[in-house]
DNA sequence: GCAGACTGGTGATGGAGATCACACATCGCT
DNA sequence: AGCGATGTGTGATCTCCATCACCAGTCTGC
């Protein structure tokens, strides 16, 4: 069923990538519903702790979601790229929001009001299941982060996890073993919950290890077997 | 839509508590392709990394929930009660189970075959709709669990959470400032990713301070707002 | 050009907690 | 009883990382 429908959508409508992987006649309906913005960088979508007003989906663009402690430290979920859905859980079972999701670059997002999304779900069985797929798969990733963040924990360990991760989502691109560095220092701390600093010293001896290389704003990994070794470490 | 299916099954049926929140009508269904056994302590439903056979509902007893790192540590994610499904993502979504699933204590535990549910839930939208919830409730549990780990982080203030989170779910029962302490000290400290031995530091601290007293096995907190202040501070 | 904000490097220090190493209770078992 | 297995208490040590502090680029707008 799940792989049925997903299949299907790609199928059907190769063309239209910009708005999530639905069939066409679903994807128009959520279209006419939905209210699409142009956000600039910074733009907080909503915050953790709201009643959801509604889902957010990412046209164009990245969105960081994150959550924040009492003491006001932050801690990086994951980055959001286009295609993909925001606070569906929290909407479906009327929860407040988990987390806070904000804009990382000027960003293109269409909004869906609760119960726009609701009636839709109840319309067209493709997209309750869409919906449902994605909150299941929001939930795995989530596990994956917890079982990463929490049993590594030495933070270079963390680090590597994070830039193998990045290296698997390049796998189509043509230069596989190269990132494009979006995040500061800061942010990658707030990704494997480390410090600013840590991140900074991790950096400097992966280089003296010829782990990493840094031109710019590109990371060549010309070793990535290497990386992974640090893992199971 | 959620709150309404939810009202409605507490509504008709409020008897056959026994078997999760659900409708008679499709309790039956479940009730008919469902497998129950009983498990004695220990025994593994699923673990991480399986795919996928079926979904399990707890009917009687106590699951733990758990996944583990490569070094071998453990964390556990939450206990499960009776009510409750396992899974469930997994078998949406046909990823693999993101967790391990162990029996706490002798437990009564219906099984139901991955194609039975996706046909359930065809047949009955609020099945559909109830795993739904079920899953996004088990999302904010774990973004709630991510936050209160890596963020705390000294591990007093996770163990009081842990204890404060064990008090409100006695809230129903007569003696609310009791808990049963049905977990050992390792456990304690798979729950808060701590080792055993700062388990018991932290609770002959506490005892110390006056913040617990400990009778067999049963924990009474006198001054539950003592405990709070941990977590902020 | 310069001021100010943001980012990145790096040293010094301290502290929380993991780890190792015991001793001591309970249990259930034959 | 006596024996293992399992859970608990506590000291000593040691490691990693947060934190503080400071400086050096870089980019912005004025």
């Amino acid at each position: 069923m799940a792989t049925y429908a997903v299949s299907d959508a790609q199928k059907l409508a190769p063309a239209d990538k910009t708005f999530c992987d639905l069939p066409p006649a679903v994807a128009d309906a959520v279209e006419q519903s939905a209210l699409t913005t142009t956000y600039p960088t910074g733009a907080v979508l909503f915050a953790e702790g709201q009643a959801p007003r509604g889902v957010f989906i990412v046209r164009r663009g990245r969105v960081k979601l994150s959550i924040c402690g009492s003491d006001g430290r932050t801690l990086i979920l994951r980055l959001v790229e286009a295609g993909c859905p925001l606070g569906v859980a929290a909407v479906v079972s009327g929860r407040q929001y988990e987390a806070t999701a904000e804009t990382q670059e000027p960003s293109e997002i269409s909004f869906l009001r609760h119960s726009d999304l609701l009636r839709l779900m109840r319309l067209h069985g493709e997209l309750a299941l869409w919906v449902t797929q994605h909150i299941s798969k929001d939930y795995a990733s989530t596990c994956r982060e917890i079982r990463d963040l929490i049993l590594s924990d030495s933070a270079s360990e963390k680090l590597a996890r994070l830039l193998v991760g990045w290296l698997d989502q390049n796998t189509k691109s043509k230069n596989p073993c190269q990132v494009k560095l979006a995040l500061t220092h800061e942010e990658i701390g707030q990704m494997i919950g480390s410090s600013r600093e840590t991140v900074s010293r991790l950096f400097a001896g992966f280089k003296k290890q010829r782990l990493i290389q840094q031109s710019g704003s590109t990371l060549v990994i010309p070793n990535r077997v290497a990386l992974e070794s640090l893992i199971t470490a």
